[in-house]
DNA sequence: CAAATTATCCAAAGCGCTTTGAATATCCCA
DNA sequence: TGGGATATTCAAAGCGCTTTGGATAATTTG
């Protein structure tokens, strides 16, 4: 059913019936109750692609997922975060674009997302301390979001993120507070702008109490459950090993268990742990007590949040284009004084 | 840049610009190579949504992505599959179009996309034994293919889906090998196709060794972290307690495997688990030895063989519809010989 | 009651592309 | 050298919608 033959059939002309649709004041009451009653009963609705030609407008927002092509492997945040996302995007109307890119051609899909002209807006995903894709971004005159932020960049951006830095602090303070001297830092990969951001609250949790970080403790990696159980493993193994672990990642304090308990050890008791909760919902820390003591902060809401932000920036309305977010530190079992040895 | 800019300043019709730069043989290999050069340079690419009303393909496939609306949780495979769909869909030209909706409306965000036009066919999810969804999508004339089939459709459709039965029914018969006799079933829920196939694969291989179900050992629930630990826990303390456990998600196993280990108990040796495994990317099972034996089948190749299938019938070619996939049973460190008491 | 508003509707242009049908240029062979 | 093929190019229509600029009918006003 196309507009024409609505339009025909209502002996009434395409202009009349796409304003009384579309709530355009020029059109009587009577005709716009007889065009509406009349779309719902033959189910028209606008073709997506001409309403898109003719105003100039995609109504559709477009995702990049970077695999990383060395470990071909999805970031599993981003299923919450664009859950959030989606929600409000089909509250206001829009369409979410999905592009699967091997990290190596990324810019790339950015590019045609421009030139192609099928998205209104991009989200961008993991930035990195130094992001080229953000100058890039600027130039191509594309609005966009950035979840997270990148700390070098020199152009204004917006973005939605956590505190990381905070975050860290606060969880390496507690495990000080404990008695912990010697914390190991699993963290993920370097060049991370999260990352970089979560080893300094860490570092500057340790500076504040006279202790001096010993990069032989720290760790970056992607954040997988294997890699958790590994280090872990050569960790404990250590003559001079840690006592607590802070982690980055749920998935990866998983692993981080395993290796505790395949040692026969106890977590929370001979080794102590906080990890950072993305509070993903099939994943959910604890029904009761939280299982994990934790710095923990939706990334669900953050997708909500950033698809707001942007929408607003799409519509021209100037609302604030920052956004940080308080991880909140809930204590759970796997915290405990550090033990006298 | 539009193909008019692009056709005046070759000076050339835009007609012989867009045949050279779609491959159609009237157009002479110079003039080719001039307009393909002259876009390059100048970064043209053909707007999506002109393109799409011109020629009625929207070189787009849509995903629902129905979020639970009582757990508020999204299905944490879909990042996988995804992913494995999308690598297939960007060497095909086609774009992503994800919806995410709560499982109320589902219907209605096919309707929407069968009437707005926007995409050439559909993937469809966790389908249940009985799915309104596929009579429904039948009447639509949209193309679909469906991951996961549903016992009781009677009308054909597309699938891709993996053999659960066979699956369930080699770990149980591998279990029963090792001399348990009470092995529990912590299953999905239980109007999803997949959970009724793998439970009749347990109960199947259990009858033909002569031992009869025991309803007291089956569970479906939603497949969390939580959910594995709580009922683990349950299970154990019970005085007729099973001696081996069959998981249908690695998540779930996760917590199963906290559960027995809260208990003092040790996995493979006090207690002995096989879970199904979709190969999830940042969840893969060992690096080296499996730290679960579990029947394995990449649910992202999965993704990559729908999305496959559905651009095959989109495109007219008659390849087969129907696609089996088998899991590997691979053995890990979580199984043993059951322990006499 | 004529003139000026106002309310309601419509014809037609245009968004940027593909594709049909036709025109022109080039070639081959008798 | 002329006529039929063949190769190359183009003008124009059309995809389904929105929107500009009128037209017409109904209403108000002096």
């Amino acid at each position: 059913m196309t507009l024409k033959e609505l339009s025909d059939l209502l002996g009434l002309s395409p202009t009349t019936v796409s304003r009384a649709l579309n709530g355009y004041p020029e059109v009587s009451e009577a005709t716009r109750k007889k065009v509406a009653a009349a779309a719902r009963a033959h189910g028209y609705a606008p073709n997506t692609r001409a309403r898109a030609l003719a105003t100039g407008r995609a109504m559709a927002i477009g995702h990049v997922i970077p695999i990383s092509a060395k470990h071909e492997m999805v970031n599993p945040i981003f299923a919450d975060f664009t859950a959030g996302a989606g929600e409000v995007y089909s509250r206001n109307g829009y369409d979410m674009l999905m592009s699967v890119v091997s990290d190596d051609d990324e810019e790339q899909a950015y590019r045609s997302f421009a030139t192609k002209r099928n998205v209104d807006g991009l989200i961008i995903h993991a930035p990195s301390l130094n992001d080229g894709r953000i100058p890039f971004l600027n130039d191509l005159g594309l609005p966009y979001v950035v979840h997270g932020r990148s700390s070098n960049a020199t152009a204004p951006y917006a973005w939605v993120d956590v505190n990381n830095t905070r975050a860290f602090q606060r969880a390496t303070e507690l495990l000080l507070d404990l008695g912990h001297r010697r914390i190991a830092l699993l963290n993920g990969l370097e060049h991370m702008d999260f990352a970089a951001r979560r080893r300094a609250g860490y570092e500057a949790a340790l500076v504040s109490r006279g202790i001096t970080p010993d990069s032989s403790l720290m760790f970056s990696c992607e954040m997988t459950e294997a890699q958790g159980h590994d280090l872990t493993r050569s960790l404990l193994a250590r003559p001079d090993r840690p006592t607590a672990i802070l982690v980055s990642s749920i998935i990866m304090a998983i692993g981080v268990r395993r290796g505790i308990e395949e040692l026969g050890l106890t977590l929370g008791r001979d080794v102590s742990l906080i990890t950072y909760d993305d509070d993903l919902s099939y994943f959910r820390n604890g029904s009761d007590i939280p299982v994990y003591t934790a710095t923990r902060s939706s990334v669900r809401e953050a997708g909500r949040r950033a698809a707001q932000m942007l929408i607003d920036i799409i519509n021209g309305k100037d609302s604030p284009t920052e956004l940080l977010l308080e991880a909140e530190l809930t204590l759970g079992m796997s915290t405990g004084p550090a033990r006298r040895d």
